[in-house]
DNA sequence: GATTATTAAATGTATGTACATATATTTGTC
DNA sequence: GACAAATATATGTACATACATTTAATAATC
């Protein structure tokens, strides 16, 4: 559907800005998609892209810190979702011992299972991005480099 | 900066997968510009929708259905957005009298003024988007519907 | 016209975002 | 080594998101 119709607004001022709402919109709708895929599982999307951070550090552990540093969000309050996932007991939180301000955070083995559950799934799900040839995705990609200049 | 340092990750999956993660990231990183830069007259980023909406609707009244329809978010709550500009008086909000279930919400003098101060510090503001062309700006709309397909 | 269904908005609850502040630990400086 | 500065995380508060439930008014059906 075109953005003008998905927000019922007769038309834009100019193409920058419809872009501008076009993109917020689109990523709204991704993350929507997203958000209702992994509800089935018990996850919110920032729970799930904490764990995959953490996957990709097992077995070595994580601190808050470098959470913060691989979220999309940077501002968003990782030990907060760390505190959810905790008890779901999804990941482990223990004092670092060799930095006792620091945490050492680490994906469990249930944490493990569920994305590998996961990860069956999503094979057998499209999302929305691939609607876009692999072209028109690295033409996309240019162009949201370009705005964040 | 590309995206693969923005979030410190080495590579992707593949070019779905990095334009879905810089969508994501670039709507993110356009939505705390603004946020930002809203700030400064007291009012956040869905507050400024929902206000651009009832400007948009001036000297006729919005419902609160209304406004849902033209939200970029559709499940974001507008009753309680509307409570925290009814609070700061930029809008008023009156029982609709040929339906008294709904809301007749209208924007304020008060309201309208805050708008036009708003309008003449976004002139002069350049926010992400005009990093592009208008040819570019209209090419990623393209892409962008076609994501939503 | 009483009863049920539908509609419009508000409210409740859990989670997340944004930002300031607090607490504990470590590091740097005298 | 005492004391200030810096660092790592946690906590507090306001706002928003997501979704279920409630309340009230209107419409539909018998």
């Amino acid at each position: 559907m075109k953005i003008e119709d998905e927000i019922k607004q007769a038309a834009f001022r100019d193409d920058y800005q419809k872009a501008h709402v076009n993109l917020i919109f689109t990523a709204n709708w991704l993350q929507q998609q997203q958000s209702g895929f992994f509800k089935q599982f018990g996850l919110t999307l920032p729970q799930f892209n904490i764990l995959r951070i953490l996957r990709g550090q097992h077995p070595r552990p994580a601190t808050v810190n470098l959470l913060i540093e691989r979220m999309l969000d940077k501002t968003s309050n990782a030990s907060r979702i760390v505190d959810k996932l905790e008890a779901k007991q999804l990941v482990t939180r223990r004092v670092c011992p060799s930095n006792r301000r620091a945490v050492d955070i680490r994906i469990s083995e249930d944490g493990l299972a569920l994305l590998g559950r996961l990860d069956a799934a999503m094979a057998s799900q499209q999302f929305g991005v691939q609607n876009l040839t692999l072209a028109e995705a690295a033409q996309l990609s240019g162009l949201l480099d370009k705005i964040r200049d």
